[in-house]
DNA sequence: ACCCAGGCGGGCG
DNA sequence: CGCCCGCATGGG
């Protein structure tokens, strides 16, 4: 099945530290992308041919109808995001117009609520390498070849994913994941959601407003990690260690899109405070 | 050898 | 609330 995807990179958006970067595979070769994500029934094949602004994605899915397979592509990439709205509400400084002119098409997207949770768990004091190693090692180890649900990690050797630390929150949230529970947090607004997340170990302030961007899509969440926080020092002139003014300070500068300009921050400053 | 990583929990003042 | 520390392990 094919897509033409209008202002959209594939590219970007699966190389700028979101979930499918962490679990799917993925390579590049000019203007060609490919990349192959598991589901929860075997494995969904995406090649994206990319003209100018626009992507033209053709698509694979077994044990999916064709509306089926659109609906997962144009909701895990973000295809119904008003991109353009979006962009003329975000870009109103010199930085965030160079980090949209520099990934253009670079879209949020939207995995299952236990893929983001179990990544971006992962992802705490770690760096993207290793995140993605892990990840790939739980897929493989656990969920033959599809990603591994709750119980097919609860209560087993996860030691050898070498998660370190990491692998008691792990335990501990594959136990207790509640799947209509954690459904139901998409109804609550944005701050209770983020408050029940907030109650399980392993997900604080950073990972829980993750999981509320590319797992719930609530497009106010802003996570704030090492990347950010330079960003905001070095580009906005804000100097503070509090993560609540860094908070307000986004929420009265973005409003409800802070989540987009987060991951343009993130990417690009990423890209050039860093070196590369 | 050394520092850092898309932070968090727990303890303290 | 703010601050400080330890944390498992691998990448650079």
């Amino acid at each position: 099945m094919q897509i033409i995807a209008k202002d959209f990179n594939l590219r970007h958006t699966i190389e700028s530290g979101q979930p499918l970067t962490f679990f799917g595979d993925y390579s590049f070769s000019n203007n060609k992308t490919f990349l192959s994500y598991p589901v929860e029934y075997g494995k969904i094949n995406v090649f994206g041919e990319q003209e100018g602004k626009d992507c033209i994605l053709s698509i694979e899915g077994e044990n999916y109808s064709k509306s089926e397979l659109k609906k997962e592509i144009e909701e895990r990439f973000g295809l119904k995001d008003n991109i353009k709205y979006i962009y003329k509400n975000i870009a109103t400084d010199r930085f965030m117009e160079g980090a949209i002119k520099k990934f253009y098409g670079m879209r949020v997207t939207k995995n299952s609520i236990w893929e983001t949770t179990l990544s971006f768990i992962v992802s705490q004091f770690n760096n993207i390498k290793r995140i993605r190693r892990i990840m790939l090692c739980l897929v493989e180890r656990f969920g033959k070849g599809s990603f591994p649900g709750p119980d097919a990690i609860a209560g087993k050797e996860i030691a050898v994913c070498g998660a370190g630390f990491r692998s008691k929150y792990i335990l501990e949230i594959a136990k207790l994941y509640d799947k209509e529970l954690f459904d139901s947090y998409a109804l609550l607004p944005y701050e209770d959601a983020k408050r029940e997340l907030m109650h399980y170990k392993g997900i604080g302030d950073k990972v829980a407003d993750c999981i509320l961007l590319m797992g719930y899509k609530k497009l106010e969440a802003f996570p704030i990690d090492t990347w950010v926080k330079r960003v905001l020092t070095m580009e906005y002139g804000l100097h503070t260690k509090s993560i609540k003014k860094m908070h307000e300070f986004a929420k009265n500068r973005w409003n409800g899109f802070a989540g987009y300009a987060q991951q343009y921050i993130f990417w690009h400053g990423r890209s050039y405070l860093d070196k590369g």
